[in-house]
DNA sequence: AAAATGTGATGGACGATGTCAATCAATTTT
DNA sequence: AAAATTGATTGACATCGTCCATCACATTTT
């Protein structure tokens, strides 16, 4: 019936004779894997570092300091966590001496962040590592890397948006 | 310099008006994301059933059924986990009777896994849900999703392989 | 045959993660 | 002014991924 059903019901030895059914035409089961590939192979790169383990670090970290007074909870959409989440992230950011809180002159709710230098040159750090985080995907192509890139990037702001609007 | 390197710090108060900064030409970002959401997402659907949270048991269930017999290694390659983590996965099944777990005739080492009537009736139930989860991208046009599943497909398999050589 | 080496599967321990509900302060609405 | 809303934080809880050690079985070496 459903395409990849050639194979069906049979005892496999190696992971590339694996027929992965209906996970096959799943893009959720995709990403969920990779994720873990991925993460795993940025957490070996950025060592002990103090952003090292989760990929809310980071996007703070790099968003912070393109957008400094950024709020919290704008970083949280970004990285697609809730609030609490993103709190979390940035107590341990704070507690290390990478970010500043300050609380907004115009709205006493909204906090505004900025990198402490500490944090700055942390940044600068942690970017050429995740520059070179590429290489991850060595065997793909610049065609196939741009090409999955802008897609992913296309859905990504559609799904960014789409919580947005929700909540 | 580098692309996207326009509206540069400047506080947003929006998240559209975001600028990613490096983090925009990084796969390991998209995936990372995206991986929340959909996560987020699969796990409200499959609601209380006995195989939310994670993404090894969704896998496990169904390539048991794809190919009874099949080895716990195997899978843990498959879902990108290493043996320990699948172990668990396993053993959490078994205990809910999802699965039976038989030692190899050939190899006393290995198991060989199946599906219980009660797994197969799940794995059933399990993959209607999973084929609706691509209402979650409903912003996403047909050829688009289709276009990202063919390239994410490629660079799973790579990497699936290429996990296999090292390690 | 015995010993050493290798491989598959488990189990414990640890830190980190995501989620939910509750709380608190500040602001906006009525 | 009272009520409802919003941003941020905290505690509690379950789960996850990783590392290390262990155990059973197999294969290779001597």
């Amino acid at each position: 019936m459903t395409a990849g059903e050639s194979g069906s019901k049979t005892a496999v030895t190696r992971v590339e004779d694996v027929d992965l059914g209906v996970l096959d035409g799943t893009l959720s089961f995709f990403i969920r894997s990779l994720n873990l590939a991925v993460t795993r192979d940025l957490d070996a790169r950025l060592g002990g570092m103090e952003v090292a383990r989760g990929t809310g670090k980071i996007t703070a970290l790099f968003l912070i300091g393109r957008h400094p007074g950024i709020r919290p909870s704008i970083l949280a959409s970004a990285a697609m966590k809730d609030r609490s989440a993103m709190a979390r992230i940035l107590d341990d950011m704070d507690k290390h001496g990478l970010i500043r809180r300050e609380t907004g002159h115009e709205d006493g709710r909204v906090q505004a962040l900025y990198l402490t230098e500490k944090g700055e040159a942390l940044a600068d750090e942690v970017e050429a590592i995740v520059r070179q985080s590429r290489d991850f995907f060595h065997d793909i192509s610049d065609e196939e890397y741009a090409q999955v890139l802008d897609l992913l990037r296309g859905i990504y702001w559609r799904v960014v948006k789409s919580r947005q609007a929700r909540g």
